[in-house]
DNA sequence: TATTGTTATACTCTATAACTATA
DNA sequence: TATAGTTATAGAGTATAACAATA
């Protein structure tokens, strides 16, 4: 094997991982995919519109008012109207949303626990890198398919 | 922030990044997101029992039944007898599977297109390192809750 | 008895499409 | 006209639970 395809086969562990993450996480804070998705792309892009954040899950308008519904409903966000444009919604993390974002932060750091400053301080460009990079490639597939996932 | 946080908070960008690349991908080879996961699954740890798929995806054994007559349906993987337990059934990816496969690793090679030798080989480790440890956190997490998202 | 897989049923979540309000 | 969000409806995928076959 190349040492593409090692990174390649690495990465896939790393995304199937990272799924089974968001499951276990989820399900230990009583909360679905979709909506601990949700907090964690609050908790990193802060408060925004409903619109964008159906764009970030590439979800429709309308499984987005259910979404927000439901995190509405249990406490986790909260909407509150756009300071001008009155058609639009803006979706914030409640004192309970930041709470949920803080025990995933505890239980994410723990995974650093027995690594150095120096190796940390290293580590996390890369991530960042690779999630920047994957990114890019999922706009790149979408313009070639004509076509988004994203259905907001 | 500190070292370890700003590590979280690109973990957490990368894993939203994992997820949206699973429903982009997934999309584009004609797949629903657990079918995707179910082929890398296989891919990486290779040819299966049922139970084992079912459990490495979190699915009861009736939905694993419903996801494994999806991909038999579709031609990307099929069921074989086990060679001496007959309760159990093998998982393994057909040739179209293996396509589909393929198709994902050149997807995600062109990650790595503009990074040297040197760096991934340091890269690929990194990566395995962080999704083991996720694994690891993972496994300690639902021991903690005396449960199992896991349900086959 | 325990395990693997199947089936039937109900539920959750999402897409679709038509709609309202606002720009 | 275009955009943000809501609603109603239908469909996909999953959990639950009861079951059959095998160990």
């Amino acid at each position: 094997m190349d040492t593409t395809d090692d990174a390649v086969q690495s990465l896939r562990s790393l995304i199937l991982a990272a799924e089974r993450y968001r499951a276990v996480l989820a399900a230990h804070v009583g909360l679905g995919v979709t909506e601990a998705q949700a907090v964690s792309s609050l908790s990193v892009h802060g408060g925004r519109g409903q619109k964008e954040l159906a764009v970030d899950l590439g979800l429709t308008s309308g499984a987005a008012t259910a979404l927000v519904d439901r995190l509405e409903k249990q406490g986790i966000a909260q909407r509150s109207p756009h300071a001008w444009d009155r058609r639009r919604t803006i979706v914030r993390l409640t004192a309970r949303g930041h709470q949920v974002v803080e025990e995933s932060r505890v239980w994410l750091s723990a995974l650093f626990n027995d690594a150095t400053e120096d190796e940390l301080e290293r580590l996390a460009p890369l991530l960042r890198g690779v999630a920047d990079r994957l990114g890019d490639r999922c706009r790149e597939i979408e313009a070639s398919d004509g076509w988004s996932y994203r259905r907001a």
